[in-house]
DNA sequence: CAGTGGTCTAGACCACGTG
DNA sequence: ACGTGGTCTAGACCACTGA
């Protein structure tokens, strides 16, 4: 019935395996002939499903030797990266949000190299507080070139997810980068958290892109640090993990630089 | 003369040219046919190269249309991500390292769980204050398991990179899950970053594995926040940053809970 | 509708590990 | 010595994009 890829479905069984600890980190899986066999498949096809279980970092090869269990691999889900809701459902807590301001203002230089468009242009932005059953846990300040910030206007803000509603509309996010540091909570950060000021915050700052490049929105999200973190999986052989000297692109808060 | 996979120098020198900035963002790569006419190779090695790319965010493609490129990749080397030292020096600074104190000690429950060792086993504990250009940047808190322990007694650790020191041993690291958080520096802390306390720290938990699944070490890094920022790229087919809620794993601190 | 990337096959040779 | 994963080829069909 299913119209799926086989290499998919494949990855989609062994990672399933995985996670009901039916593989356990150490087992050695079968080889890659026998598994062609089982899933009546070409070795090339198992190698794709193989691969992509390694990219997730839920095993690892040795050449000579079989394919080893390292762990369960992280959910991997675009969207729930992206979208503080479709995280939150699979966290299993009733997401919130208020609206706090939306305004279409003109580009500043930052925007402008960020979205890659002309200073003084229109663009839109967004902040939000979102909740947690009911406790807030984080600010989200976007900011949306003009032809996506002129969709939300119509939509609901509230409590839905932007991105799946904007995913209606045919706009794809398909990349995105993001910064992570840790900052002290400004009046206005403490305020809308209502925690104290100078609180330890966990930065998120994102820019994402379509699927051609073209640059979508950024965004500042600032997490209470005692509630939220981030997890990252890397292997020798893929991940995209990298530690960066805060540069000097800010200039606008006055940072302490080294020597 | 090279012997190098034709993959990986397909990879190199297509990632090579958008560093350059001969591929800028936007542009559109010739066809997978061209490509393989123009290297040599088969459409399937040129499709491994391009797939790697994918991987480090670089590029992106959609059916019917060709492979755009994205923006730069990522340094992305799995050594940079583990070795403070080798993350310096390809930042252009001088890395530097006080060892602060090595002892060994009996397994505590946290140690046993995340090390997959029994209770009170042997294991060593290192502390060291990582310095950039004489100024201290991190506080790396890493225990061993004993056998790795024991080698250390041995290296110098002051300067040079332990990960780079023990692969010449033959031990290898080939995966590391990290979990990234906010915390206020403690008193301890302070003083040994010289800040003031409960300036916001930036944490990295990591626990790593070999290539067969044995978990060799875990660490806790505290990064001045204001000084080093973490990167991550992730596209809608690859990637692996996820939020988590703040767990009860950390019952010692008394952490904030949600509702 | 011509060209593109996505999927899949069947085979081959090599370098490496484990017994 | 044998089996393993790593690499590479040549060809095929399909779904989709874009002119």
């Amino acid at each position: 019935m299913r119209e799926e890829p086989l290499h998919r479905y494949i990855a989609d069984e062994l990672r399933r395996q995985i996670l009901d600890e039916h593989l356990v980190p150490g087992y050695q899986l079968p080889s890659e002939h026998e598994l062609a066999q089982a899933f009546g498949a070409s070795r090339g096809t198992v190698r794709q499903a193989l691969n992509q279980l390694r990219g997730e970092g839920a095993i690892a090869a040795r050449r000579g030797a079989r394919w080893v269990v390292l762990a369960a691999p992280l959910v991997q889900s675009f969207s729930e990266l992206l979208s503080f809701s479709a995280w939150a459902r699979a966290e299993g807590h009733e997401p919130g949000g208020t609206e706090v301001e939306l305004s279409r203002r003109r580009a500043t230089q930052h925007d402008a190299e960020t979205l890659n468009i002309a200073a003084g242009e229109s663009i839109y932005r967004l902040l939000r507080v979102r909740t947690l059953s009911e406790t807030p846990v984080m600010i989200e300040r976007t900011t949306f070139i003009e032809p996506i910030g002129r969709l939300l206007v119509d939509l609901d803000l509230d409590s839905e997810s932007i991105y799946e509603q904007l995913g209606d509309h045919g706009i794809v996010f398909a990349r995105a980068r993001h910064t992570i540091d840790a900052i002290p909570a400004t009046a206005e950060d403490a305020r809308l958290l209502d925690i104290p000021r100078r609180t330890p915050l966990l930065r998120q700052r994102r820019a994402s892109t379509s699927q051609t490049g073209q640059p979508l929105e950024w965004s500042d999200d600032r997490y209470r640090g005692d509630v939220v973190a981030f997890v990252i999986d890397n292997t020798a052989m893929s991940g995209n993990l990298e530690r960066l000297l805060a540069a000097e692109e800010d200039a606008e808060s006055g940072e302490s630089k080294l020597s």
